[in-house]
DNA sequence: ACAATATAGTTTGTAGTACAAACTACATTG
DNA sequence: CAATGTAGTTTGTACTACAAACTATATTGT
């Protein structure tokens, strides 16, 4: 086995998901997010995002915190280190495989 | 949406699965492969690669052919023009991806 | 006043998925 | 000829993503 495949057989599969994937390079890009904004940026419905958010906030990845915006409610998110660690084990992992299809372009010019 | 959520948003999820992703990585790098050489390369059961096969054959990606060495049957795969776009154009965005990625670790040094 | 619409989400139902375990079919060996 | 090995396929289960339906409150129109 590769390289490149040993990394793919151990991805993460909850950031895997292109949705929750999308979440967290949002989420990791800033300090923190709020639905709506999530939302309108990911191009989620609004029930995906809430089922993806409460994912992620199970495995300890996200820390969601509820309030209020004058009278409606209000829910912003923000990565935790387990989910900074996470992502930056996964992006890692995802440099490798794409180095290796470097190598295979390489290959074919032959 | 930034031009990475955009890649994320539109990925080709048959080619985004793991296991799928170990197989077509494979077999860009191979004229062919036999179905032992596969399993063993990608750490795969016999049954799990059989049926991610049998999809990538379904979408058009793969070619299977089925013939015998001496007398036990053989099972060779080869990756299909269709597939080998497929792979290129998945690949294309995961660079975009990645590239996104590595931004997010410039902003992270402020 | 109160019906209609908007805001901000959550829950539910369905269809699809990955995986391992069980199975098929044939070959070889003791 | 039973047991084991080779090369796969099928099946059952547990999980998953997604959209549609729902909850709850706020605002607007008449």
């Amino acid at each position: 086995m590769t390289p490149a495949l040993q990394e793919l057989a151990t991805l993460d599969r909850l950031i895997h998901e292109p949705a929750r994937l999308m979440i967290m390079t949002v989420l990791y890009a800033v300090p923190e997010a709020d639905f709506i904004y999530l939302q309108r940026e990911c191009g989620l419905t609004q029930g995906n995002l809430s089922s993806h958010l409460a994912k992620l906030e199970e495995a300890g990845y996200v820390m969601i915190t509820k309030t209020f915006k004058g009278k409606y409610p209000l829910t912003i998110c923000s990565l935790l280190k387990k989910g900074r660690d996470a992502f930056e084990e996964y992006a890692r992992k995802m440099r490798v495989v794409n180095n290796s299809f470097g190598v295979q372009e390489v290959r074919s010019e032959k």
